[in-house]
RNA sequence: GGCUCCAUAGUUCAAGGGAUAGAAUAAAAGUUUCCUAAACUUUAGAUCCAGGUUCGAGUCCUGGUGGAGCUACCA
């Protein structure tokens, strides 16, 4: 049993055996307490005035009275105010830290094979462009939710889909075929995606230069962006795609097969990666079934042109179109049946689709209609809506060329993590490989922190300058605290000091203060996967690191005194490594032996 | 117009309705016979405005102000 619910209990029976009342256990709050009081965990007395009728002091001073008395765990106790401040015993701290040195996977529960399946959505790229900034936040978000929904014991799917059709691909394959001269991969040495990307950004510069002569012949504009060649090329080659016409479709293969080597080796660098990848021109079609379905028992509704509408009216939406009048479907009726396939697949218990804000209305109407429709499932989808990520100079445009392009940027973060780690004179005896796989680590490090430490929901500003700072509250910082433990811990195999407890009466404040951290952080793991939201970890790995650099620097370990207690800081320190690599490890961010 | 989200030190981020609102960074000063100075220590600075609920509000409610996004027979 865990302190808080031992607490809970002994403070329930009190007041049941005292004054005869059943205290509802979630009208209690217990604490950590702050660190300018003495104590380890506080209870707040407030609500419980009411049953005592004494002030909050007396109240406080009974309780803990009871409490000290009673549980072998609270040595002692005091009361400012309202707040009850418990100091834990020693002999529990050190049982604790027994306990998770033996067992060998604290904060991380493995899932057992019938635990609730969560399938978890991400990345979901088009194919016409190479990713960006954006489009990390999104992976970093969707991978890290991933695994700390494990940690938390549950069956997890990581799936892409893939946008890999559409007029927008048709566009970038069209300026392939006229100004392309056969160009590939192999013979321009560039990137899949970063061709693919470029022929796209090709074709909307000739049919902007289109339009504008059709305009200056005086065409009025809205005509001529509807008029102009090139769009309906486009259009024509959408309509040849859909007939499976084979020289349309044999060059989207083609194009699209470059496309995925690069994403394949941009996913590996970010070290994200997918149980199952979905690829829209194979499901674009889905849904049609569910919404004739939902028609016939009179759900959905028919206007007189033909198309299919929901009515959402009433629960505060518009109506939303389902099946246009030529019978085609849109992007919604799509989801809808992807997401009824992927229950049949999975019988999830939960789906979470990481996708930005800027489709909140989308995922309301989903589950909405979903519901509407009667499917008991559509109440626990959940849409992890994340913010956007903006520059200092604002907005990423790509029209301004503002736009920070994924593969760039991670070349950059190794690149300034090479020049620090040159100037400080680190790493001067290693390999080249050795290095490079140093900074590779600490530069993405740096990147995915950064990320991540921010509150998904809110819009976050990405700051070039500021993101390869690698001091303050930063990914190498906690690697740095990280690479520097197991520095000791090795020094101190190499003298045989074997880590262990031995005969510790006399704890001091810091070294207690490391236990609870460490004890409290499944506690974290918990809170992070019911919120969906990885920055709570990041914030703990950050906040642990930084109490193991000043424990370190107050009570150097290598020159202690006394041999028991050199061991039990190894020990503690130890623990220390783990839980850091343990949390990193839900953020995917990798920690070094040594930088 | 309607709907959703956001607003905290100069700046970037924290704070499950709880105590004196925490960090980092920028600024100033200090700490290397010792395990990695990418570290540590010290000093200064903030809850958009007006009401309300509560023993207690950055947090919940109402109304403003400011910012972002959505509101296509696009995806």
């Amino acid at each position: 049993m865990d302190i808080y619910s031992l607490i809970l209990q002994a403070v329930q029976k009190y007041i049941r055996d005292n004054y005869e009342f059943e205290l509802d256990a979630n009208a209690l709050q217990i604490q950590k307490t702050r660190k300018e009081f003495e104590g380890d965990l506080t209870l707040v007395v407030f609500p419980m005035l009411r049953i005592t009728r004494k002030s909050p002091e007396q109240t406080g001073e009974e309780i803990g009275t009871y409490l000290a008395d009673s549980c072998a765990e609270i040595d002692t106790f005091n009361v400012i105010k309202g707040f009850l401040n418990l100091s834990i015993s020693q002999s529990f701290w050190l049982q604790k830290l027994q306990d998770i040195t033996t067992d060998g996977d604290h904060g991380s529960r493995s899932a057992s094979k019938d635990a609730p399946v969560y399938v978890v959505e991400y990345s979901s790229p088009n194919t016409n462009k190479p990713l960006h900034l954006g489009h990390i936040r999104n992976n970093l978000i969707g991978y890290s939710i991933s695994e700390i929904l494990k940690a938390n014991g549950f069956n997890v799917q990581k799936v892409n889909l893939v946008n890999d059709r559409g007029i927008h691909i048709c566009k970038s394959m069209l300026a392939w075929q006229k100004w392309g001269n056969q160009e590939t991969p192999e013979s321009t040495g560039k990137k899949g995606d970063h061709l693919v990307g470029d022929y796209y950004v090709r074709f909307d510069q000739e049919y902007k230069s289109q339009v504008q002569g059709l305009v200056r012949d005086g065409v009025p504009e809205e005509q001529a962006g509807k008029e102009a060649p090139l769009i309906l090329e486009a259009q024509e080659m959408l309509r040849r795609w859909e007939a499976r016409d084979p020289e349309v479709t044999s060059l989207w293969k083609q194009m699209n097969s470059w496309v995925y080597e690069g994403f394949d080796s941009t996913y590996e660098r970010l070290g994200v990666s997918f149980d199952k990848i979905y690829y829209e021109s194979d499901t674009y079609k889905l849904g049609r079934s569910i919404v004739m379905e939902g028609l016939e028992k009179g759900i959905l509704y028919r206007k007189e042109d033909g198309s299919i509408w929901a009515d959402l009216t009433g629960e505060g939406l518009d109506q939303k179109l389902l099946l246009r009048s030529d019978g085609t479907s849109v992007y919604m009726t799509q989801d809808l049946g992807t997401a009824h396939q992927r229950f049949a697949e999975f019988n999830f218990y939960t789906h979470v689709y990481v996708v930005g804000n800027e489709q909140n209305y989308h995922f309301q109407v989903l589950a909405s209609i979903l519901k509407k429709l009667g499917y008991a499932w559509a109440e626990r989808l959940v849409h992890l809506s994340y913010g956007m990520v903006e520059l200092p100079s604002g907005k990423m445009k790509s029209r301004e060329g503002t736009v920070v392009d994924a593969d760039d940027l991670m070349d950059e973060m190794s690149d300034t993590a090479k020049s620090m780690s040159d100037e400080l004179g680190k790493l001067d005896g290693f390999s080249k490989e050795e290095r490079s796989d140093i900074f590779t680590t600490v530069g993405l490090g740096a990147l995915k922190y950064f990320i991540l430490k921010v509150d998904p929901k809110k819009n976050m500003t990405f700051d070039p300058v500021e993101s390869v700072d690698f001091n303050g509250h930063t990914g190498p910082f906690i690697q740095y605290t990280y690479a520097r433990i197991r520095s000791v811990l090795r020094k101190a195999a190499e003298n045989g000091l074997i880590p262990g407890v031995e005969n510790r009466q006399d704890l001091n404040p810091k070294e207690i203060d490391l236990i609870k951290r460490i004890y409290f952080f499944p506690e974290i793991v918990s809170d992070a996967g019911q919120d969906l939201n990885p920055s709570v970890i990041a914030n703990y790995c950050y906040e642990l690191a930084k109490e193991f650099n000043q424990f370190y620097h107050d009570y150097s370990i290598m020159n202690a005194e006394g041999e028991n207690i050199k061991k039990f800081r190894l020990l503690l320190s130890e623990v220390v490594v783990r839980t850091i690599a343990t949390g990193m490890g839900l953020l995917g961010i990798d920690v070094p032996e040594r930088m």
